[in-house]
DNA sequence: GCGCTTTAATAACGCGCGTTAGTGCGATGT
DNA sequence: ACATCGCACTAACGCGCGTTATTAAAGCGC
């Protein structure tokens, strides 16, 4: 089809309009080291480039350099606030290099995920990026093999290829941390569903928090229910109607801090004053519309998306990784909630 | 750098390895009408596919082919939730034919924005999607020119490239009949802006509701201001004070209804029995969590992302459109405000 | 057995470019 | 005067593939 096409200025075109060979012209064009070009010569291509409008063909470029210039980032739903920011963070950070970002969506399915990466691999992507919904275990399709990859919020069940997640663990702490700093001592924790990492590693961080505030654990204090708004809201119930009660609430995230706080305001109680609120994830539009606006803290896409590229970057220039995970630390935003 | 990369599996070895010629394994893999590969020979050929692994290299295609198989989009703010629902939509119709797309992100910037495009028409894409977040008249650099071009949410301002756009006309006029039909005569209408695009069509859609309806329009239930909760709020004042006011509200978006949320409340009545709203955007994360909820018009990004593809493939094709301004619905999602 | 068509395949060119191995030429040293 | 050397540039190959001739063999009628 499109036949009719225009022919597409060449190089040969502005080697012929300059009167240069054509290995002048690329010569100039990538400004290679050690050949000798006459600022005449240079300027007079140039002015032919700009003349003739002539743009190279990065296709052609890639084949013959072997180079595509292109990094592949495979994102579960395309739609998801979180994949948003993984994609900024990489899309601007391989721009930085003058790399071409190409995204495909999974959505969520095995075999969209696999046609996905065959495409991406068609293209001749110089790295990969998979990146999940929520930090867990994953395993690629062995085709992801060909080429260098790195796991962002989420990590290889193997433990071979590379990965990037949240430092879940200095969050917990940072969380808990900053409730003891705010003068609270009973301090309850609506954690996510136990054995995903998240739970794991905010639990650590929990527990070391008290520790070094010199504050027992109380194991009472800490409960676990669906990542929900109800789930935060009958885990609350739970702590809140305690004998003694906790005076704040580290939730597992924005959403079961959501159902804390009606839990909350349904028994009189006041936030901040009665209880303090932590949340986790910063979901924008729950967390700075929550009446008092929660304090949170927030999963850091855009970054990690932005290292993964870093990583890549190193792979394929055929650098070692000094380790094989990342992690990126969850910083704290403080609101009105505590 | 990374000349350490193995060599990848080429169409030669495929057909070394099938004993054929690589004319052959392209006929089958392209399988070319009028060549007769029997099956045998087909099978064998596919066999060495699979056993060695062989993934076409894109790049070279596109290069014989003159054909790139890439539409680019650029896009203002990629992190933005409309900019995702563009590219939702765009993508998934552009895997149905096999296209990949290529984003960019202008960040609002001119020289961004250039860069942008240099990049995409460097990749020689065949065709090229222009976002914007919201609906008014653009100017393209004059390079936008060399490949079919299609603007989303936006139109040209020469009047020259083709655009897919919302249809507010039609929106204002299914907010208004809505209101109508719920036995509303008093409607105010809080407009975004006058003289851009979306105020001046819906506020020809609502007028014209009101005269289908046989209600007398009156000029002093028309009122505008700024596009943020407070400038809602105000105007909603405004309307709310006056003698005969109004028992429903339409609204440039759903912030302006939010602020008018905060009006209504404040004076004692209720939504929707003394005065009902409607807004318009569908920001999901203000719609659905208002109390009650907002019924809204949604603008309707991802098919527009979609139409805009479809256009660019009919253009691609060579086939001229019949129309240059293409308008999609604003569906109504009707929530508890009215 | 001979011409003729159909079938099954291939050799060869070119897409636009990076890159290597040169080539011609003026300036320099002795 | 001649060999040497750096400068400025070019011819030619190959990247992996689509595509257009072209060919060799097989099938067919008589």
């Amino acid at each position: 089809m499109a036949a009719n096409a225009p022919r597409r200025v060449t190089m040969s075109d502005v080697a012929r309009h300059a009167g240069v060979s054509r290995t002048t012209v690329s010569f100039v064009l990538n400004d290679r080291p050690g050949a000798a070009i006459p600022d005449e010569t240079r300027h007079r291509i140039l002015a032919s480039i700009e003349e003739l409008g002539y743009r190279p063909n990065a296709g052609a470029r890639a084949l013959a350099a072997k180079r595509s210039e292109w990094y592949g980032l495979i994102t579960e739903i395309v739609t998801a606030p979180f994949a948003v920011d993984v994609i900024k963070g990489a899309q601007d950070r391989a721009w930085l290099d003058r790399k071409f970002l190409l995204i495909a969506a999974s959505e969520g399915e095995a075999a969209q995920e696999a046609a996905a990466l065959d495409k991406l691999l068609e293209q001749r992507v110089e790295g990969l990026l998979y990146a999940t919904t929520w930090h867990r275990a994953v395993t690629l399709p062995k085709a992801a093999r060909e080429v260098p990859t790195v796991l962002v919020n989420c990590y290889d069940a193997d433990g071979e290829l590379p990965s990037v997640v949240p430092d879940e663990v200095t969050g917990g702490h940072r969380a808990a941390a900053h409730l003891v700093a705010a003068g609270h001592e009973r301090i309850g924790f609506i954690n996510l569903d136990p054995g995903i990492p998240a739970a794991v590693g905010r639990r650590e961080g929990y527990e070391r928090a008290l520790r070094e505030a010199g504050i027992t654990f109380d194991e009472g204090l800490v409960v676990s229910g669906h990542a929900t708004a109800d789930g935060g809201y009958t885990a609350a119930c739970e702590l809140l109607d305690r004998a003694d009660r906790p005076t704040a609430l580290f939730c597992g995230n924005d959403r079961m801090a959501m159902g804390a706080y009606d839990a909350i305001k349904e028994r009189g109680l006041r936030i901040p004053q009665d209880v303090a609120v932590v949340g986790y994830d910063n979901q924008e539009l729950i967390a700075a519309y929550l009446r008092p606006k929660l304090t949170t803290l927030a999963l850091p896409f855009e970054a990690m998306g932005a290292k993964g590229v870093d990583m890549l970057a190193a792979l394929a220039a055929g650098q070692p990784l000094d380790t094989t995970q990342v992690t990126v630390d969850c910083p704290l935003l403080e609101r009105s909630s505590v």
